[in-house]
DNA sequence: AAGTGGTCTAGACCACCGA
DNA sequence: CGGTGGTCTAGACCACTTA
């Protein structure tokens, strides 16, 4: 006898149900609820969630239903299926490098090198504050870093983190950073970032910049603006990178 | 009683069936039929082909498996369904315009001016043969191109085309070019654009460059390159774009 | 009203994985 | 081997579009 008391929205007899409830087909009603019990944590970041045949169960729902409903989390970007082992909570974003925006001479697909040269506190700006949307004001953590390789500086980077989130990195020295942040933001802090949006702009370097990236001030750079967000949409990071515009290439396809 | 002759790889009771043919699902096989029969042209692009229904049944299939090929096909971006209408054959590629790298003053989302400054057929350059997938000196159709807004020009482009298939272009007159190039390329040549790959770098303006586009020589430009690919999968253009850096602007989104 | 795609069921069997 | 996701069936009924 199925548990039908999990439906989210149970398909009653009387008269009580909701036009949306009836609007919404029921493996979108079901993608949803699942998606919470994710987002609550039910399941951690990069293990299997209950078989389909259990959560079909669960759900008193056909089997077809309940796969519906776990592909749609799939083409959310939520979940990864994997044939014969289950069915997995996806981790932080990857693939998501400045330094696919790049093409450095030699170094190829290597972690670049990675310094914190700042770590400070302090009151939001109104853009950042707008980016991330808080209030202005607001506090939020900044880190500026270098990026490089083969001892080169290539890249340089600003980022802005909400100070309430992001308390246990304020406490950390440079040193302790570690080179990929994103795994890093959800082992310190419990923020798992799942989607990030990069803008991209073309300047020129300011004296300051110049001088760190060893080329000439005024020299052309590419600007990536970068929001990232968390699991449940949340704006957890906002990023500026700096590089060199001669070392851009970026491919984009259309279909 | 359904018409089985028509499946692509039978499921005989025989011993000749191929292993490949047993190791595709069948929806895959039947999507891979399907997409023939669309290049075959047995439905116009923009065109509804036949119902599920009448599918499922012409592929001796159930309505379940019919519609997983169906929707390998809408995945690929060979198929378009409306729901109450049909399915429909995508025509030629929209959105994969130029202008989407740039932003310009106040002309938004405005089809730009377009001018066709040269029309030439000649000798394939290697890199041009390369990007085609052509033989060196294969006959190419080079088009040499403006476009504008507000009576400023913006981009520069060059554009070659494999001559033996876009013949019908090279007889016509300049003003008789139409601004979007990709309908023309179906319409006029029975070519359609399905698919596109751009290339972004950044370079430098040379004097010719420059004056064109009423800049200063060694001003920083976008390039563009772009191959672009029929819906069978052949490459049909390749097309070099140049762009003030200033006006770039693209949004990338990860997950 | 007729025809289209969209949802859903209640099964069966296959392919893959790990202990 | 048992458990997972993947494929497939033969229906039923719903939602949307067009005439």
């Amino acid at each position: 006898m199925p548990d039908r008391s999990a439906l989210p929205e149970p398909t009653g007899a009387g008269l009580d149900a909701t036009p949306a409830s009836l609007a919404a087909p029921r493996w979108a009603r079901i993608a949803t609820a699942l998606k919470g019990r994710i987002l609550a944590g039910e399941w951690a970041s990069g293990t299997a969630i209950a078989a389909e045949s259990a959560l079909a169960e669960h759900y008193g729902v056909a089997l077809g239903t309940m796969r519906a409903a776990i592909q749609a989390l799939v083409d959310e970007g939520l979940l990864e299926r994997v044939h014969g082992r289950g069915t997995f909570v996806r981790g932080a974003l990857t693939g998501a490098t400045m330094a696919r925006f790049f093409r450095f001479g030699d170094a190829g697909s290597e972690i670049p090198e990675s310094r914190i040269v700042s770590l400070r506190t302090l009151a939001a700006p109104a853009d950042v504050a707008m980016q991330l949307g808080l209030a202005a004001g607001t506090p939020v953590l900044r880190v500026l870093r270098q990026r490089g390789w083969e001892g080169q500086v290539r890249l340089l980077e600003t980022i802005w983190l909400p100070a309430p989130l992001f308390g246990a990195l304020a406490a950390l020295k440079p040193a302790e950073f570690a080179p990929l942040l994103y795994p890093m933001y959800a082992e310190r802090c419990g923020v798992t970032v799942g989607r990030a949006v990069d803008d991209l702009r073309f300047t020129r370097l300011g004296a300051r910049e110049a001088a760190q990236l060893s080329l000439p001030e005024g020299h052309p750079a590419l600007a990536v603006s970068r929001v990232a967000f968390d699991l449940a949409g949340r704006r957890v990071e906002f990023r500026q990178t700096l590089g060199n515009a001669d070392d851009f290439h970026y491919r984009a396809e259309v279909r």
